[in-house]
DNA sequence: CTATTTCTTCACGAATTTATCACGTCAACT
DNA sequence: AGTTGACGTGATAAATTCGTGAAGAAATAG
């Protein structure tokens, strides 16, 4: 799960859903405008990780809008063009405009999501950002932020790193030989200090709510898991 | 003119040959193999500003290629590939095995042009002249002028360049390592100046306003980020 | 060459985080 | 019942990380 910020411009209100609805399912959050410049608006304020544009536009042209993003805002967010002209003079016009990338309608929907993936990979050096999510509880590993039911938590260094270790293999169990190892190596410390830490992560992350989602399996180890959800 | 240097990575010697011709003639300068291996070799020897790959080569797949360059030689030269092969899978497999942009043969020589440039125009960090923004917090790299609430600030080089570092991956963390990388390259400072750095970064750009957008993560790194807004 | 700015290094202290321990509970086994 | 082992609970001391600020070295400007 990626939870990169995108911003989809686009009139038509049924292609719009579309990729809005596979973009979302794909773990991006996407901001939506019909108009050109309800989307230039969105663009200049916000930082997004990569902007989708159609060229043909209620209100503004969509090279325009381009134009305007790069020379006047001076952003440089990696931007895919998005349209159904597909004369050489149009594209090469895009391009030279300060798009990075031109798809032409139409087109496949997995394509598109590839070029996007591909746009952001190289704006951001291959760093890797990912939401971790398990019923009520997400761990975004870019900002180091964990939420859960809305309300955010504070969690030790260590801490996280058992939560993030548990999350990517939810539901299944992670013995604490693997935690351990995961944590400190080939080196570990004398007495069981996991225990500690899990208890602490436990009062944090579950111990406030309702449905609990840490549990232990008896000589086996530690899972994650939403009964109810399942 | 550009004089920036290519490779070439084709089999067909005719399309080869006019590809050239064309790149020259726009002042690319342009290394050409024939096959696989003996691209790979040269990819890896030179620093190129963008690699052109055919996927069909006599000797070493294409897409082995651009793994075995990434991975292995861990190169992040901007690469295009250009192929007949114009299923949907083909694309997507070029994309997420590391490639920045996939052109279908018979494809028009200006198209190739225009992505080219853009391609290396994106990897050239971020175009000299760009606005950096978070909440009421500005960086134009153009100026070099630092501007909060309206007040300019007065920033020390190396200050400058970890804002502008944080800011580009606003809100994500940034390690130390990453920040230290990015500032001293493979020779680190004996000490931790980096800490000072932070310290005196933060004393100007935080601690006269009200809403602190600098944020330490213990044992992961630094943040910028606007708590409000979110 | 001097003045100024900027960078590095250091040392101290506050705050956080971690390791370790002691004890309690519970279930399985004897 | 008693023993044993696994794990929860909680306190505390040790270790670590980071903020803070100053002082001298190095770089840059004038």
């Amino acid at each position: 799960m990626p939870n990169d910020n995108l911003l989809l411009i686009e009139d038509h209100r049924d292609i719009a859903d579309m990729v809005i609805e596979f973009l979302q399912r794909r773990g991006y959050s996407v901001d939506y405008a019909a108009d050109g410049v309800t989307g230039l608006h969105l663009a200049v304020r916000n930082n997004y990780d990569a902007i989708i544009l159609d060229l043909m536009l209620p209100g503004m042209d969509g090279l325009d809008l381009l134009q305007k993003l790069r020379s006047e805002a001076r952003k440089s967010t990696p931007l895919l063009i998005l349209t159904a002209r597909d004369t050489l003079q149009e594209k090469i016009a895009g391009l030279e405009a300060g798009a990075d990338d031109y798809l032409v309608k139409p087109f496949e929907i997995r394509e598109l999501g590839a070029r996007v993936r591909a746009l952001i990979r190289r704006h951001r050096g291959q760093v890797s950002h990912e939401v971790l999510q398990i019923a009520d509880l997400s761990f975004d590993t870019g900002t180091m932020r964990v939420v859960r039911a809305g309300k955010e938590l504070k969690l030790t260094p260590i801490g996280l790193k058992i939560l993030a270790i548990l999350m990517r293999s939810s539901p299944r169990v992670v013995s604490r030989r693997d935690i351990e190892r995961q944590i400190w190596g080939d080196i570990l410390p004398d007495s069981d200090t996991l225990r500690s830490h899990m208890y602490n992560l436990r009062k944090t992350i579950d111990k406030p709510f309702d449905v609990q989602l840490l549990h232990t399996v008896q000589n086996a180890g530690f899972k994650l898991e939403d009964y109810e959800q399942a």
